[in-house]
DNA sequence: GTCTATAGCAGGATAGAC
DNA sequence: GTCTATCCTGCTATAGAC
């Protein structure tokens, strides 16, 4: 916590293990004894590099969950430089498929919604964080890339909630797994994954209302 | 719990409690005496009147969650009969007024959503009840009465894709209250939420694409 | 930096009086 | 049906040996 702030293995699995336990079962569910048992190490070990559990959940967010954002916002830029112009289509499709598909793992991908979504119901000492370093400059960022390719009547506030509407989904699709498999009784396998990347993408476009015309790759 | 199950005055201050307190806080960070302090009622009701907290917890779904889903439901269908026919665009809009207008009080629905969102995430014992009693039913309405008014080329997968994603919106902008005002600046009042009803039911119609042209009433 | 041991308190649940 | 008293387990955090 002081010096050498990465690199101390125990305290990498502390942050792996909490991370894990902290996205499945919710920060009061998960006791200290928990997660040092599952980073196989000293109970004491977590008051000693990070002063609290409440601290462990934080630094979490700071050390794992934001730098893993910014792996998918990459993600998400890189595939839109692969396109000649960013219309509406190629951001919707590059932000589904960012998301859904992307640089993350299914377990990765697991723990990074479960976390966000917790902390956007009921946010807590970590949001700022993930507000401010993470989620506006992104929505920023979107928001330079549709400004002018969408109409002109749009405003600001309407375009910012058009970026919130995407993302809705987008987030939806990976924090409600279980209700989503159970109601279109299919499992995230990459088949289905792709589905849902051209699903969102359509919606995100047209909404109801296009389902006609095939979207453009 | 046995034979008179409604109207024993202390039981259903406890229900009350128990649900704003486990829709705030989530399940685990209430402790039953905060309940059992809340309602005004000993540390023995609980686990008197239903057994252990998790039966509370259940309980609460099926004798304030579902009942409270089914008047959101019925709003829905009633602005929805008063239109002439269920095209996508009233269909879309008696479900984005249904959720964020509708007949609950702020309270009332910042607990619902709450409580869902908490479930979709992380299902217990009491998602069995929430998707087949209510979002199952409710989907395959909706799917009826989108169903005719669809381009002919969406499968029946399609159709559930599109309602989940009207849905992810709905949820959202009810569940992540706090995100929303700090990305737009703008509190809950009425006239936001007037807004949020127009924006959800644009974008659920046209999606990014259409926002040239006024959504009929 | 990691360990053991323990303080100190809060949790769910229950027994039994009324 | 409601209460008090209490059991027992588990929690976070810390002190101090190594």
């Amino acid at each position: 916590m002081s010096q050498n702030d990465e690199h101390d293995p125990t305290k990498e699995r502390l942050l792996d293990q909490a991370e894990a336990l902290f996205a499945q079962k919710g920060y009061d569910a998960v006791s200290v004894r928990e997660i040092t048992t599952a980073a196989r190490c000293n109970l004491a070990a977590v008051n000693y590099h990070f002063g609290s559990k409440e601290n462990l959940y934080v630094e979490v967010f700071r050390a794992r969950w934001a730098p893993r954002a910014m792996r998918v916002q990459e993600s998400f830029r890189d595939s839109l430089a692969a396109q000649d112009e960013a219309s509406p289509t190629t951001v919707a499709r590059a932000l589904a498929e960012a998301f859904l598909i992307g640089p993350l793992s299914d377990e990765e991908r697991y723990r990074h919604h479960q976390l966000i979504v917790r902390e956007l119901g009921q946010p807590t000492e970590a949001f700022k964080l993930v507000a401010d370093e993470v989620m506006r400059p992104f929505f920023r960022q979107l928001a330079d890339m549709l400004r002018p390719t969408l109409p002109k009547g749009l405003d600001k506030e309407g375009l910012m909630l058009n970026i919130l509407s995407m993302f809705a989904i987008v987030l939806h699709f990976n924090f409600a797994r279980a209700a989503v498999t159970r109601m279109t009784g299919r499992e995230y396998d990459e088949a289905f994954k792709a589905r849902l990347v051209e699903h969102i993408t359509e919606f995100s476009l047209n909404g109801l209302g296009g389902h006609q015309q095939e979207v453009p790759r």
